[in-house]
DNA sequence: AGCACGCCGACT
DNA sequence: GTCGGCGTGCTC
């Protein structure tokens, strides 16, 4: 009789999947199903991505311990999908296909060590380890987090000794159960005051209440319910709860008018729709030019023909609009799917879609694997976002995985921007994309006048070049006329950096190769990039000099600078700051938009989603931040930011005016965008990306190798890059190895490797590569980034 | 990724 | 001599 194999995808950072043998105790895993299956010492909850012909030579299989789906939990289109991911960005396929699962569907079990049951044993003989047990088991990995140091050994000689056991537990991570107390008996009467008042308050909620909430009223019901229970007249039913993540009230159900042109881009994208078959749509419309509303026609029809939808934003907490507008349009067929949701919420989303009570999935980038069935429209917002990379593993790019699954799926596929993404523009031009444009503004609002101040001459006049004369000018007229304004300064904390007057010698991370950011006013410092947090020094630490001296500004200097020459202004600050403080974010928005706020100071994040029809003036500060980074994309990014945010200026009937402050006036990322020229700047641009190779005029693939050893690090990649090389044959160019822009990272010293050219090609060579190193069946240590976003 | 194994310097 | 710190290789 035939062997019966199964290859199986397990949630390790593998090159492959592994081969397991299906015994006769188990029924037959299909494909996409989940199955336990032993790895070394632990145990495993993987995915079956199909039979295996063959165990590996000389190794003998083992067995499948378990299926746990009898029937794939999620679609053969999902499970493709994920198996397209994993081949397209080089990862695990374990990774790849946990991605398209409920979370804590695929996973490894968990090493637990408990005190053995030894009679009278009780002591822990000075033990520290002994001693953190005695309360409870604990994971091995805590264990470790709490003794400062690698238990394993002490472990291993603890069990030997009988004193501690060991186990594998996969704990089950589900849906929360609730005990419901419901009345048995209509006429039940109650034997004393506690249980008389429990029957009332029952009666009162309807016969039926959640025994934590009747609990919490007055913690002695607890035994008058348990004796109503013994009695028959109240009977306990352990109901599903479901997680409800937070949505803010408001938004419209009502479907807004559309315009001619909007009527027009609506309909052909809904006889697309009604096709049934892939297609990719890019939907090229300014600020304020209604995609929403054609997202939600779209996604209505497609609900009318039996397909669900799935609508992806780049950054749920800066679209509270899209959801809001959302959930009052579709109702409880709405699921909301993004990161701020704890595991629990997340899981129940997941669930009510997977069962088909929500249809509508508005979501962040891992949306794109909500597994909605069928599905007829895909809708990418703001697809030019780089909050759609995903930055590790698995790195994908959420608007091409849109893409694929529409086209696997049958659907159809909106990638939406005001300001396009120069590889989805060129798909559109190239043919690829079905190419739709939106010209005309919402109410027919007239663009904002733009002006570029130099800031360079004003600074050579002696004048501020935070606030400059033309911008307080504008921001008086502002204040006495009661509008509002907004100022975009890209760079949050108080002054870029601390510098020794007398050694010249600069505050930096100790773990990062950066300079340190100073906030609060210069009382602290911090890295942006680790999170090293210190209060700032008051003399030099290399010299001891006393003279400190803060250069460069962020936003916090920008909110003094606006207090020191408007004192009797209301103003705010909006930055990744303010966000992790719970509320504040939605607080000051919500301030803002209401008019009692007279001005906004913040990072883009200001520039993004929200419409202040008061507002008529925007100001930014510098609109060079960025161009100076080494990074091919930083003239995209800053004329998509300050498009963006000129669109924020005059949304209501007032004209708005925009101020652009700059240090490199004439460089072209400024220009178009001050002239809110898509098509001039696109051009430009791929005349420089073609000249440079990179995308879309090719394709990029970049390997970073991290360690702690920068000298290992890059012998290591020069290695890696000349085994490339010799494989190149043309079909793609190797440039370093040389240490990445951020050389090292939390303690990390970074190399990296970078290749232009064919992307199949690159893949193909960079898989042989790295599997032909030693040990050379993970990743360990090393970050491959197929079309890489940022090359930091 | 986790885990085992094996090599090494340091302490009773 | 054992303990425990770290580098390396393996897991069907």
């Amino acid at each position: 009789m035939q062997a019966r194999l199964v290859s199986v995808a397990l949630p390790v950072p593998l090159l492959t999947p592994f081969t397991y043998r299906v015994p006769p105790s188990v029924p037959w895993p299909e494909r996409g199903a989940r199955v336990l299956v032993p790895l070394g010492r632990r145990r495993m909850i993987g995915v079956v991505v199909g039979p295996a012909t063959a165990a590996p030579a000389e190794l003998e299989a083992k067995d499948v311990l378990d299926v746990l789906d009898p029937v794939p939990l999620v679609s053969g289109t999902l499970v493709d999908l994920a198996a397209w991911l994993a081949a397209y960005y080089l990862a695990a396929p374990g990774e790849a296909l946990r991605l398209v699962f409920p979370p804590s569907g695929v996973k490894a079990s968990r090493t637990m060590v408990r005190l053995a049951d030894v009679a009278g044993g009780s002591s822990d003989e000075g033990d520290p380890l002994l001693a953190a047990l005695r309360p409870g088991p604990l994971p091995l990995s805590t264990l470790a987090r709490r003794l400062g140091s690698d238990p394993a050994s002490r472990v291993l000689r603890l069990r030997e000794s009988g004193r501690v056991v060991i186990e594998q537990r996969i704990e089950a991570g589900g849906f929360r159960e609730v005990r419901h107390a419901l009345l048995a008996d209509p006429a039940a009467q109650g034997r004393g005051r506690a249980q008389v008042a429990v029957l009332e308050r029952l009666r009162e909620a309807g016969g039926r209440l959640a025994v934590p909430e009747l609990v919490r009223e007055r913690a002695s019901w607890r035994g008058a319910l348990d004796r109503l229970v013994e009695r028959g007249a109240v009977r306990i039913n352990r109901e599903r709860e479901r997680r409800r993540p937070d949505v803010l009230p408001g938004g419209t159900s009502e479907a807004l008018c559309l315009s001619g042109e909007q009527a027009r881009v609506a309909e052909a994208l809904t006889t697309r729709l009604e096709r049934g078959s892939f297609e990719a749509c890019l939907l090229h419309g300014v600020t304020g030019s209604g995609k929403t509303e054609i997202y939600f026609r779209l996604a209505e029809r497609a609900l009318e023909r039996g397909r669900g939808a799935l609508v992806l934003v780049p950054e749920i907490a800066l679209t509270p609009f899209l959801v809001r507008a959302a959930t009052a349009r579709f109702g409880a067929t709405v699921a909301v799917l993004h990161s701020d949701l704890s595991e629990g919420e997340r899981h129940d989303e997941w669930w009510r879609i997977r069962d088909g009570a929500a249809r509508v999935v508005i979501g962040a980038r891992s949306a794109v694997f909500a597994p909605v069935a069928p599905l007829g429209l895909l809708v990418v917002d703001e697809e030019h976002e780089a909050a759609y990379k995903q930055e590790d593993s698995p790195r994908y790019h959420a608007r091409d995985v849109a893409v694929m699954r529409g086209k696997l799926e049958g659907a159809l596929v909106v990638l939406g921007s005001a300001t396009p993404s120069v590889e989805s523009y060129a798909n559109a031009l190239a043919g690829k994309y079905a190419h739709f444009e939106l010209h005309e503004r919402v109410l027919d609002r007239a663009l904002p006048r733009v002006e570029i101040v130099d800031r360079r001459e004003v600074l050579r006049a002696g004048g501020d070049p935070i606030l400059t004369p033309p911008l307080v000018e504008a921001l008086g007229a502002r204040l006495g006329r009661g509008e509002q304004a907004l100022l975009l300064l890209n760079r949050r904390g108080y002054a870029t950096s601390l510098l020794c007057r007398e050694c010249g010698m600069q505050a930096s991370c100790p773990n990062c190769s950066v300079s340190l950011t100073v906030h609060r006013a210069g009382a602290t410092t911090e890295c942006h990039y680790c999170g090293f947090e210190s209060r700032s020094p008051t003399t030099c630490p290399s010299c001891h000099g006393a003279y400190l001296k803060l250069t460069g500004h962020g936003t916090e200097k920008v909110l003094e600078a606006v207090h020191a020459v408007f004192p009797g202004a209301r103003v705010e600050r909006v930055d990744r700051d303010l966000a992790r403080r719970r509320g504040a974010l939605g607080r000051t928005l919500a301030a803002f938009e209401r008019g009692d706020l007279d001005i906004l100071v913040g990072t883009q994040m200001i520039a993004k989603g929200h419409d202040f029809p008061r507002v008529t003036l925007v100001g930014v500060i510098d609109a060079d931040v960025g161009l100076g980074l080494p990074d091919f994309r930083s003239a995209e990014r800053t004329f998509q930011l300050l498009t963006q945010v000129a669109g924020r200026a005059g949304r209501g009937e007032r004209s708005g005016e925009v101020i652009l402050q700059s240090h490199r006036p004439d460089h072209y990322a400024l220009g178009f965008a001050c002239a809110q020229d898509y098509a001039s700047f696109f051009e430009r641009e791929m005349e420089f990306r073609r000249t440079m190779g990179y995308p879309p005029a090719s394709a990029l693939l970049n390997l970073v190798l991290r360690s702690t050893d920068a000298e290992a690090v890059l012998r290591d990649a020069r290695a890696i890059a000349a085994r490339l090389r010799e494989r190149a044959r043309g079909g793609y160019r190797v440039l370093g190895p040389a240490f990445a822009p951020l050389a090292r990272l939390r303690r990390e010293h970074r190399c990296q490797v970078l290749l232009k050219g064919r992307r199949k090609t690159m893949r193909e060579a960079v898989r042989e590569v790295l599997s032909q190193r030693r040990g050379g069946v993970s990743w360990r240590g090393i970050t491959v980034d197929v079309d890489p976003v940022s090359l930091m």
